[in-house]
DNA sequence: ACTTGCAATGGGAACCATTCTCGTTCTAAC
DNA sequence: GTTAGAACGAGAATGGTTCCCATTGCAAGT
């Protein structure tokens, strides 16, 4: 299940003339091990003790690769995540707004239709190109509701 | 229009025990004038020309009034827009995955009575108390596509 | 009007997540 | 095995945001 995810980003590199080192297959374990987006400080803090500058340059390598999405939710860190494309799990996230914590989650499919019903009626006046949506949920996570 | 604005947050302010300074008013003023979020940096070199820590500091005054709201788009800048329940209308927006620049616009009804159902059903399972949503748009926008 | 107390102000320093720099190390191809 | 270029890693630099503190402004009581 992670091994797919290694190889499907192995493949995503080799096509943009990148490679898939240690580093880069580190991150993207600890992405996929985590059921929620991390920040780049619990990468870094993680069990493989990866350093901040690599860590920063082949996050946004990765994203340039389109294998990780950058997400910002409460507060002003930034949040990685691996690509829909590669989890095949379309969600969104319940964002804390105490402590800006996010979670994944899954919208019934009405919802999902309906927004795609929207969108598709939408695009027009406006020179605006949709390409993606956001859909999140603001409150307060168990933890902070005490 | 924008005056009745004005004497909202003015009654607001109030009854938290804060002033409705002239620094505040103006803060109120190129929020209410603009149809998207504003960044500190706009709200700083506007026609106004207010100091950084003063205006850094009523805003963020202002969001604990419950008169702004504090939003973050695509880049890591915050932007901020007056509370919906000052402007009474419930809106969106469209984020320019290039740019980062945000645009309001309001969905169709049906979404919006889709959303609130699917909420309603969820709720459970999870400690989360959802307060509010926050629908989304990511794509490119006019200036960005040129 | 004149204090008096406290909130608000504004300039600049501090903070901290993120990005950049640069010398070193690794990798893959020849 | 050599070599050219990519990746790495430590630390400095950057920049949006917050903090500090001396000064100013406001409002109530005299």
């Amino acid at each position: 299940m992670v091994d797919d995810v290694q190889t499907l980003v192995a493949a995503r590199l080799r096509r943009v003339g990148q490679r898939h080192t240690g580093g880069r297959r580190q991150l993207v374990e600890s992405l996929a091990r985590a059921e929620r987006p991390l920040t780049a400080a619990e990468l870094v803090g993680g069990d493989h003790r990866l350093p901040q500058s690599t860590t920063y340059r082949n996050l946004a390598l990765l994203e340039r690769a389109g294998v990780v999405h950058r997400v910002m939710g409460g507060d002003e860190l930034a949040r990685f995540e691996l690509a829909e494309e590669l989890t095949g799990r379309h969600h969104h996230h319940l964002v804390c707004v105490s402590c800006g914590s996010m979670e994944d989650f899954e919208a019934p499919g009405s919802v999902e239709r309906g927004l795609a019903a929207a969108f598709g009626q939408f695009q027009a006046g406006t020179g605006f190109r949709a390409h993606a949506h956001r859909l999140d949920l603001l409150g307060t996570c168990a933890k902070c509701a005490g």
